[in-house]
DNA sequence: TTGACTGCAAATGCTTTGCACCATT
DNA sequence: AATGGTGCAAAGCATTTGCAGTCAA
């Protein structure tokens, strides 16, 4: 999803396209990681300097609700990660250096959604991290 | 895990077996369900009054890097919630009650080891959360 | 114009820690 | 006796919030 994608989805909600807000969306489009708030905070400042912690923590959890971000809490972690909505993947997690990969896999999915109906669910979301190690060659 | 055998592996690894970690231990092994860790408190209190709340977050972290009980964190929950490690198992969560389901999965279980091995990771572990909505009949 | 948005600083809530005392080994 | 464990209270840290001023629509 591009920023301009983003800034009209924004605009389609109702919400007000304020300085601080065009700056995060911007962020976050350009975010290859993710983010923590701290670190979304940070390059926002290198853009505009006034924009506040306050705004930064209000913006994300607006833009989670919209659904348009998702929040991650790895383990072992105190703090929040962030990163825009674009396709459904999963996560692993290297446990000694922290780096993050994403994956996607249709059996998965698939089992996900036969688990949650047998127990008489429907799914509604998911969170499927795995932590490891690299293995040596 | 019985209580008794939670109390020998602490044996096992050197802790001292002090009234606050029985009382504990006892509350962990009887919980049906993923306690937080005020929970805890609260039901440590009913068997000894002096239990202090620091003493819950020490001993739970302590059996957490043991590997003697898992630690959860569950959406839209600002705290954590403990279970006994008992079999492997996952979480399906009833996004509008809370309430939680174990599963087991042998097929996913084998996806999540072939998805690390292509990428090149060894499994250490895993975290699969399901949220859902009880499905009307 | 006006209600939404913002920065600031104070408050919150979960968790951790320093310290002096105490109990298990 | 030694040292690891405990209760208490204070500190930490990520996050939230009250408020008064500001700005997009």
């Amino acid at each position: 999803m591009s920023a301009a994608e983003l800034i009209q989805k924004c605009h389609d909600a109702g919400l007000k396209m304020t300085e601080p807000r065009r700056v995060i969306l911007d962020i976050l489009e350009h975010a290859k990681d993710h983010p923590s708030v701290e670190e979304v905070y940070d390059r926002s400042k290198k853009q505009d300097s006034s924009i506040s912690m306050a705004t930064v923590y209000r913006t994300l959890a607006l833009l989670d609700e919209m659904g348009l971000v998702f929040r991650h809490e790895f383990n072992d972690e105190q703090h929040a990660r962030y990163e825009v909505n674009t396709e459904h993947h999963h996560h692993l997690i290297d446990i000694d250096t922290g780096k993050v990969i994403e994956f996607q896999n249709e059996k998965i999915e698939k089992m996900k959604q036969k688990i949650a109906d047998e127990l008489g669910y429907e799914l509604v979301e998911c969170r499927l991290e795995l932590y490891g190690k690299k293995k040596k060659k």
